[in-house]
DNA sequence: GTTGTTTTGTATCGATCGCTATAAAATCCA
DNA sequence: TGGATTTTATAGCGATCGATACAAAACAAC
């Protein structure tokens, strides 16, 4: 499709572009911690411009959230989706988790949400409620998984779809706060077998 | 023991409360997000005294930090470690975090470490080295009291401590995120038996 | 009662914060 | 080519930041 031509001055920035990059900073410094200048000069984007686009700090933070939730967050959740024997989708999952919170473009380490909009959970009006939303739906999507596995007869008919998808969600928790706090890559991997046999032992 | 007199105006200050009062305000709105005003009018103390007393905001934050690791961090480790029946200790140590992080006196939910140390592990210099430690420092517990039992023969000999004690901290991980995140308490400790269970299969 | 010491209270520092006003630049269109 | 529109660049706003200088207060000791 070609750009349909505009009256004005064109825009320098590429919107998306320019989000990811707010993703990264919010990701490596927090909400209070990024400074406007930070923002500014890691987007490639000044003042004027940021606000006419964005809103204000507050909002552009929330659509950073937004970007997260629907791009490097959901990665864990399409392998999980994509990959048809359930056992590997499981083992997928985790690495997807350990490969994002450890070595993703933006160098930030952990896991977005967890990490660093948790902080700002009671603080920046709406952070919470993202959070809380995202939570149910990754349990949601999890959980719908193993249901489909269920439908086709690879996973018994009383499997606990909804208790082992919080079980998966709350050991990648625990993973990507440790990749946070420093532990290397590695140490996160062991046992990831075990733990595949762990969420989907009856 | 009676206290010894001392030359000078004294202090208005208990130490211990002060920095006790610190912990609440840093896990309330992250290092960045407190500011010098919201720390002394919570910590009931002013500037030069805090100066004087705690260095600066990072010392402040740092030594706020131990204290919460040493104290309020401590309390599912110290219902695992003091419980005698193992069963009832695990399931004593994931009570006890669901606890702290759902209804602990300062009001903030989550884990300190976990929803704001983690936010500054990078940025505030020596926060990832005490997270990084904590973590570590917990792991260690763990095992040592999974290995205790092992010596008792309530555990096989075959038991694999280490791999169960990460289980375990994971475990909670995902429980504080998601107290964080504003999901109710009883959601929380649904399935605590189920996963009593897991961390102690053989 | 005075001096010395320690701590608290008040005022203020230089720097930075999030955000906006206005001028200049870069386009399209008639 | 000039006008209109949109965006970027620059300067700067009022407020707040973390930290400190100095005066006053509260004690112990003599």
């Amino acid at each position: 499709m070609t750009t349909t031509k505009k009256v004005g001055r064109p825009k320098k920035f590429n919107r998306d572009d320019a989000l990811m990059a707010a993703v990264n900073i919010f990701w490596a410094k927090g909400y209070d911690g990024a400074s406007m200048k930070d923002l500014t000069l890691g987007m490639g984007i000044n003042g004027p411009s940021l606000y006419a686009e964005f809103g204000d700090k507050r909002g552009l933070y929330l659509q950073a959230i937004d970007k997260y939730v629907n791009n490097g967050a959901s990665a864990p959740l399409v392998a999980l989706e994509q990959e048809d024997d359930i056992e590997k989708a499981v083992g997928a999952f985790f690495l997807a988790a350990i490969d994002y919170s450890t070595k993703h473009q933006g160098g930030a380490r952990g896991c977005f949400l967890a990490s660093c909009v948790s902080t700002s959970a009671g603080e920046v009006e709406g952070a919470r409620e993202l959070l809380k939303k995202a939570v149910e739906a990754t349990d949601t999507r999890i959980a719908e998984r193993f249901e489909r596995e269920k439908r086709r007869g690879n996973l018994p008919t009383d499997f606990p779809s909804k208790e082992r998808a919080r079980l998966l969600f709350d050991l990648r928790q625990g993973l990507v706060f440790r990749a946070r706090a420093g532990l290397p890559g590695e140490s996160l991997v062991e046992n990831i077998e075990d733990r595949v046999q762990m969420i989907l032992d009856c």
